[in-house]
DNA sequence: CAACATTACTAACCACTGGTTATTATATAA
DNA sequence: TTATATAATAACCAGTGGTTAGTAATGTTG
């Protein structure tokens, strides 16, 4: 058995993923270097690059778990009976703002700056997997809210939807203010931008209707 | 007369913004080292901290003919009296993203991902001044295109409308292909957006003097 | 047990970064 | 000619991401 080689290449790396973990939140994601998770793990900096290519992708597994729970938390929410269409898209909308302003460093995921490369969106990649599945959560309850005609309608009225909810992450993420009182600001604006989008789709279809 | 001192400065200013506007152009604004600068402008990369605090600093005042340029063409958009305001609001949209999407490191001038920091949004640096004054013609342009209750209001609907802009810039800025490859493929979906956009807003508006 | 192989880890190094300071040129003024 | 203000730089600092060659620790096999 390779028992005590496989269980400290665990610690070790788990050991990493914590420190990682520690400094993101404390510094976030840009201004922590390898270096200095070495040094909170207490071992090598090439250490880390045995476990992970990069930084980026040390952030990537650190936020698998927290997204698999933001997904189920959505999730919980679409299957909801009771509620109509346009409350579960409201709260899910919610769910993901606050999401990713909590976790500042992983906002960078959604929006990804690098991994949008278009020659370089692995489908293989565990991250971009949720990812998709996360956003076609979305688009499906927006698709609940308007009779809508096309699946290529609603695959444009999801990408507006979208701009809007990026264009209010890249705001307010860089404001260094705690999560709740960014929340308190933006979530007025955030609903009618809401109310403005739904209607105005609404607006949309009907015209094309006649 | 300090006549040769002054001319000799202006000069080597002017060296180091064209050798940074080069490699900016040809690497992108976050690729380019502020010594890779001085090597391409023939200088200590010393000399560069002797005119300008930091390579933002670099791209802010690179940054200003063109922005001047930008507002001029906008200014000649609204003053120009035979087109509808929803016309002119679409018009100066496209100049605005083409503009940002061609100068993609000016872009994160306006998405100001350190200036937003609330504390330090310097109203006196020249840059600001622009970009207040950039963003109010916007405002008022789409203030013409509906009948606002309120100045609050039509505060909230601009808010709305950048963010869209915002949301389609972060997400196009990072995709490495020809602009107007880039332009061609946005240019549909924003199209409809400002529809959805506009039409919301004056259902909203509507809904209310009821 | 001895010899070997695999795995986990690291020290030393590379070329680079942004930024500061003490020093040297160069042009102007006394 | 000497003094002075300005322009420019070399030398340095502490840090970065990343590679390579070599060292411990654990497993396997004869």
């Amino acid at each position: 058995m390779t028992n005590k080689h496989l269980q400290r290449a665990e610690e070790t790396k788990q050991t990493i993923l914590t420190a990682a973990e520690k400094l993101f939140v404390k510094k976030g994601f840009d201004a922590v270097s390898i270096r200095e998770i070495a040094k909170e793990a207490k071992c090598s900096h090439t250490t880390i690059y045995l476990y992970f290519k990069d930084k980026e992708a040390l952030l990537h597994e650190l936020s698998m778990p927290s997204l698999e729970k933001l997904y189920d938390s959505i999730r919980k929410i679409t299957d909801t009976a009771s509620k109509t269409a346009e409350a579960k898209l409201k709260e899910i909308s919610h769910l993901f703002i606050r999401f990713c302003l909590t976790n500042k460093n992983m906002y960078t995921i959604f929006i990804n700056e690098k991994s949008s490369r278009v020659d370089e969106v692995d489908p293989n990649l565990e991250i971009n997997k949720i990812r998709i599945r996360l956003f076609s959560l979305i688009q499906q309850t927006l698709g609940e809210c308007i009779k809508i005609k096309s699946d290529e309608q609603l695959l444009a009225f999801s990408r507006i939807y979208f701009y809007n909810l990026y264009g209010i992450l890249s705001t307010y993420s860089y404001q260094h203010e705690p999560t709740e009182v960014l929340i308190e600001r933006l979530t007025p604006t955030f609903d009618l931008s809401v109310e403005v989008l739904l209607s105005g789709f609404k607006q949309i279809v009907r015209s094309e209707q006649k």
